[in-house]
DNA sequence: CGGCATCCTCTTTGATACTG
DNA sequence: CAGTATCAAAGAGGATGCCG
């Protein structure tokens, strides 16, 4: 991209990461950690294949990035975010909370990801009994079932299955954002189709 | 701009204001307040006036911008962020911070404009002395004079001079902010050339 | 398969000129 | 002052091919 050649912060910063796809593929490395390139096509549906392979070595060229060889068995490359790269992460959640009010306002046929719950949760969710026992949520919705974990004050979302979840929700990711979230009622989303399994105390627990 | 598509709340933020020189377009209205289209060509070096014109379009659209008519004897078409607009501080904040780095790097022929100053300056300064009276600084650099207004512990920087400044700094915006910002010392930056005239015992007052 | 490179078409941008 | 009109150049999107 053209630079916007200006002495000011924010014109440099978006001379690095303002072109299109930049900064949803650090928001997949921030979520997924390191990831092959084929997964990363995954998470960004619709990029042209020529246009992330540009995008990678420009992010790696700003030094945003850094491509790894794991090593045999596994023998692939993996791209991974640098120190720099995940300094970005306070924009990315100022972006997300700009944008919050967009998403929930009724969608038609917008690419879902499950993974992007993480956005929304680690933005709103907290854990607000630090000193209880850790809990879990598994939520199944899209392509992968996401694992919410509570503990110790904080609350991590990632791909996964747990063992003996306290809680499982099942449903449209509308449903187990308006839920999670506090912006549908539990009724209200039972009635549209959610399914609840466990013990619903540990909502109370996370919710904003 | 082509929709990314996605349900995520990054992915549709950056579908309304992620073209190019829509974000810097925000940042000008903060700064400045309500603008005229000139003033705005001003305040971004470089822009297409076509490309203005529609980004102004699409910025309305989406309701972050709105135009109101000037009251004779000005009478001309003034541009102001709403409310919703006005949220996007925070981003422009994060990616102030983040570009920080950048900026103070060696810089060559990039263009300047003295009410960008605000960005860094509101970003890092502080008033540690909230209870103490007010004070200004009077910064001569780039196109017109700026005034940062110390005061009840917020920093407060805008274009104008004051009538009586307790401090008044001349030189190039990088020496001003060197100064300022705590990164270059006081010696340093007389030996590069930057003027000081007043009382510095501001300058603790407000340095990070 | 994973990780691209090439080719082609379409859209967006930038530069400049012009207008109510 | 606040734009519109025009046109060349750059970039994005889609399909496909290549190579370990």
């Amino acid at each position: 991209m053209r630079s916007y050649n200006e002495y000011c912060a924010i014109a440099q910063a978006l001379d690095v990461v303002g072109e299109r796809w930049s900064l949803l593929i650090v928001r997949e490395l921030l979520i997924q950690g390191p990831s092959r390139y084929t997964d990363l096509r995954q998470g960004l549906p619709g990029i042209a294949t020529n246009l992330l392979a540009d995008r990678l070595r420009e992010l790696e060229a700003a030094g945003l990035v850094k491509r790894e060889e794991a090593p045999p068995p596994v023998a692939t490359t993996l791209f991974d975010l640098t120190e720099r790269g995940r300094q970005l992460e306070p924009v990315l959640q100022a972006l997300g909370r700009w944008g919050g009010p967009l998403v929930r306002r009724p969608i038609g046929d917008n690419e879902f990801r499950s993974h992007w719950l993480a956005v929304p949760l680690e933005a709103h969710l907290k854990d607000h009994r630090p000193d209880a026992p850790a809990q879990t949520i598994e939520v199944r919705t899209g392509d992968q079932p996401m694992l919410v974990e509570v503990k110790h004050g904080s609350v991590d979302v990632r791909p996964g299955k747990a063992d003996h979840p306290d809680l499982v929700l099942t449903g449209t990711a509308s449903q187990v954002l308006g839920l999670l979230l506090n912006e549908l009622e539990f009724n209200d989303a039972k009635q549209r189709g959610l399914k609840v399994e466990g013990d619903t105390r540990v909502l109370t627990r996370v919710q904003p």
